[in-house]
DNA sequence: GCGGAAACGGAACGTACCGTGTCGTGTCGT
DNA sequence: ACGACACGACACGGTACGTTCCGTTTCCGC
C-alpha cells in the first residue's frame, strides 16, 4: 500500500489521521467533496505528506476500505456452504449499505476507469485474493460432496458478486436477506443441475 | 432527455455536434479529458448552450450512449431462449468493448454516486426499460415451456447482467463467447433445477 | 414581411482543486 | 551528537468548473 520512499521514519500518527479524515469526510460531505486538500486540512497534515505516501485520494480510501472489508466479511466454514455464502454476501451488502463504506467504495470504483494503477491495485490487493478465498471455500464444499466435481467455481463467484456490484453501482435499494438467500440458492442450483 | 426550457427553437445542428463531439473526445482522449469546455470547443458551441440543455457532461454522454445501446442490443425471439440470451449479452459485451462506448459507460457509471439526478435518469430511461424487456423475453420462454412457471425472472436478469457489470467496472478483460455461453446456461439451469 | 423573444457563439470572470516546489522545524537512526 | 529525512506551512501555475455579459442570429406570431 505504501508507495514511494519506504521508510521506518514514517509518522504513524499522520497516517492514521489521514485515513480517518478520509472516511469521516466521506460520511459527512460525500465522496465528491473528499479532496486531497480537504483531507489535509481535516487531518492537520500537509498535502505534501499525503502525496508522499499515496498517489491519489482513491488510493487513500482504498487502504481505509480494505481494512474494513476484510474485518466485515470473513470466510467461515460451518460445513453448510449455503449458510456460509449467505452470511458472507450479507456481510458485504451490509458493509456497503452504511456510510462511509458504501460511498467510499462507489467512489473508488468510479476512479478505476481513469486510473490504471488504482485498478490494478484494487484487483491485486482486494478482489483477486478474496475471489481466491471464495473459490477455496467452494472447493471445500466440493470435497464434502455439496457441490459436484467439475463445477465452474470461478463463474459461480462472479454470479454471486456480480449482482452485488450491479446493485451497488446502479444505486438500487439494498438487497434484503430474502434476495440474498434466493441468489445463493440459485447459484448453487446452477452448479448442481444437469447440463442445459 | 431535454432538461430545462422545452422549446421548438432548439438548434438541432448544435445538439448533434455536441453529442458527436462528446463521443469523439471520449475515443480520442479518454473519458477523463471529456470536459464541458472541451466539448464546447470541439463542437464549435458555447458552453452556455450545453448548460442550457444538459445538467452535466454525464447527461450528455448518457443521451449519446443510450441511442447506441438500443441499436446494438435488440431483444429478438427465435424461439430458443438460450440462443437469444447469448446473442443479447454478447451484443452488450461487444458494445462495451469498443471505444467510445465502453469508456463512456464506465464514465457515466462513475458519475452516478455523486449525481442523484443522473442516477435516476439512467435507471428510468435505460436500465429499467431494458430489464422489463428482458423479463418479457423470459416470460415468453416460460409460455413456451422452456422455463418453469414460478421462476424468479427478475433475479435471473440480475444474474445475467451482474457479471457483465462486475467485469466492466473492475476492468477485467472482456468475456469471450464461451464465458457468455456458460453464464447463460448456468442462469437457465438455476431456474430449472429443483429447489435447493 | 416585421418585431421581439429566445437561443446562439464568444469572451471573461471568480472559485476550487490539482500536483509541485520551497523552506524552516523537529525528530529519529546511526 | 549529528546528519538525514519526514514533517507542517505556504505559495505557485495549471485546469476545469459554472456563471455572467455582450452582440448576433434565428424563428414564431402577428
Amino acid at each position: 500500500m505504501i508507495t514511494p520512499p519506504s521508510s521506518v521514519r514514517r509518522s504513524e500518527r499522520s497516517r492514521r489521521a489521514i485515513l480517518r479524515s478520509a472516511l469521516d469526510l466521506c460520511t459527512e460531505r460525500g465522496y465528491g467533496h473528499v479532496t486531497i486538500e480537504a483531507i489535509a486540512a481535516d487531518a492537520g497534515v500537509s498535502k505534501k505528506t499525503i502525496y508522499r505516501w499515496w498517489p491519489s485520494k482513491g488510493a487513500v480510501l482504498l487502504e481505509a476500505f480494505t481494512d474494513a472489508l476484510i474485518d466485515a466479511t470473513p470466510f467461515v466454514d460451518t460445513g453448510d456452504i449455503g449458510a456460509d455464502l449467505r452470511s458472507h454476501v450479507a456481510g458485504a451488502v451490509k458493509l456497503l449499505s452504511v456510510p462511509p463504506f458504501g460511498p467510499a467504495y462507489a467512489g473508488i470504483l468510479s476512479e478505476l476507469h481513469h486510473d490504471d494503477r488504482l485498478a490494478q491495485q484494487l484487483r491485486e490487493q482486494l478482489v483477486d485474493p478474496r475471489v481466491e478465498e471464495a473459490i477455496g471455500r467452494l472447493r471445500s464444499a466440493q470435497d464434502q460432496g455439496q457441490i459436484p466435481p467439475g463445477a465452474d467455481l470461478p463463474l459461480a463467484v462472479e454470479m454471486l458478486y456480480g449482482p452485488v456490484y450491479y446493485r451497488h453501482v446502479l444505486r438500487k435499494p439494498v438487497q434484503d436477506e430474502k434476495t440474498i438467500a434466493a441468489l445463493v440458492d440459485h447459484v448453487l442450483r446452477s452448479l448442481r443441475a444437469p447440463g442445459y
